[in-house]
DNA sequence: CACACGTGGGA
DNA sequence: TTCCCAAGTGT
């Protein structure tokens, strides 16, 4: 297995990302922004590049240091990630910056073993900064890598139990020439050619070395064991728009999820639905329930929606009525629920007021 | 080690 | 519809 056969195939082959430094301008010497890197590899954690790309240009814009991240206002931040998911990552990615500055006079560490100190920062992301941004060879292990390395070393030992393995057979052959390139190549392999299914090993510049496509198993590889069945869950949320045009929400609490997120107050989120209003009126119920997939459950809400006298003091004071907010600000679920509440709105006149 | 943690796209 | 997958980390 050669280093050197995949590197070639990647200077003609790299995909376009607005983080990367393309193969033929990092041969001739430049460097990537470690700030850059970083940022794309904390997006890119199980989120794939089409989706990253806006993200990562927004945050750039809005950001385009270290130290302008690292003096943002924490709701800003949230509000750009949000619709991004995996939330916790856009709270440790503000105290990774601000750590940064404080600690290490803006300039990220080069050692595994520092990155992983910083919050967000596990093993693979520690060596993707190690490899890419600083071109130190370091062993990258994501999912790509996992699925290549399965393949080529042809291993038959199911995920997770493999790893130290799949670890093994990735370090084995990562290069001291390029290795942040050579990290690159091996997930740009891995979702462009070395498909989980359907891959396309008659173009793979490895076709001829790897030992499952010798033995024509390299769909069945990885292998993986079945995934337990979602839960459902059940709930009810409230949308309240105020005669003056404002709208209740609430910024959840930091930890859990959806943590640090403006979202419609809701009821707990269990086998049954219960009433949990955060204010006392006449409720309308719309006819459409929302549903949403979580990695670990299912949910459907029922929505409701009233319209609000000014005068009006929620139950508790986590709730706050806000003008000042625009819908892209919320997580995709409490979107969700938004879009189903105008329908509700448009088509029920006592809901309608203040000129909505 | 098992589980919590979002969302969208493809087959 | 359903399932799998995507440049994982924290607890």
């Amino acid at each position: 297995m050669s280093s050197s056969k995949l590197l070639s195939w990647y200077d003609i082959n790299a995909r376009e990302m607005p983080w990367r430094i393309p193969p033929h301008e990092s041969k001739s010497g430049k460097k990537p922004d470690p700030y850059k890197i970083w940022l794309s590899e904390i997006m890119l954690q199980q989120t794939t590049v089409a989706t990253v790309k806006s993200y990562f240009i927004k945050f750039i814009t809005l950001w385009p240091t270290i130290f302008d991240l690292a003096k943002a206002n924490d709701n800003d931040v949230m509000a750009a990630w949000a619709g991004l998911g995996y939330y916790a990552r856009a709270r440790n990615l503000l105290k990774c910056s601000r750590i940064i500055v404080t600690d290490f006079e803006g300039v990220f560490p080069t050692s595994l073993k520092e990155l992983q100190m910083l919050p967000g920062v596990g093993p693979y992301t520690s060596a993707a900064i190690a490899a890419i941004a600083f071109n130190l060879s370091e062993t990258v292990m994501d999912g790509n890598v996992e699925r290549v390395m399965a393949r080529i070393y042809a291993i038959k030992k199911p995920l997770p139990s493999s790893k130290p393995e799949l670890y093994e057979g990735a370090k084995k052959i990562t290069p001291k020439q390029r290795p942040g390139d050579f990290a690159q190549a091996v997930m740009d392999l891995g979702s462009t050619v070395c498909l989980p299914r359907n891959p396309k090993c008659h173009i793979c510049p490895w076709e001829t070395n790897c030992l499952a496509n010798q033995n024509d198993i390299a769909e069945k590889l990885p292998i993986k064991l079945k995934k337990p069945p979602k839960p459902m869950r059940y709930g009810i949320i409230y949308v309240v728009n105020r005669e003056d045009g404002a709208w209740l929400l609430e910024r959840r609490e930091t930890k859990g999820l959806l943590g640090g997120m403006l979202g419609w107050p809701t009821s707990e989120w269990s086998e049954k639905a219960t009433e949990d209003a955060p204010i006392t009126t006449k409720w309308v119920t719309s006819t459409q329930s929302v549903h949403h997939i979580f990695t670990h459950f299912k949910l459907n809400l029922i929505v409701k929606i009233a319209c609000s006298p000014t005068h009006v003091k929620p139950k508790s004071n986590k709730f706050n009525f806000q003008s000042d907010f625009v819908i892209s600000d919320l997580p995709k679920l409490m979107q969700k629920v938004f879009a189903v509440a105008l329908i509700e709105i448009k088509k029920n006149p006592a809901l309608k007021k203040a000129g909505q």
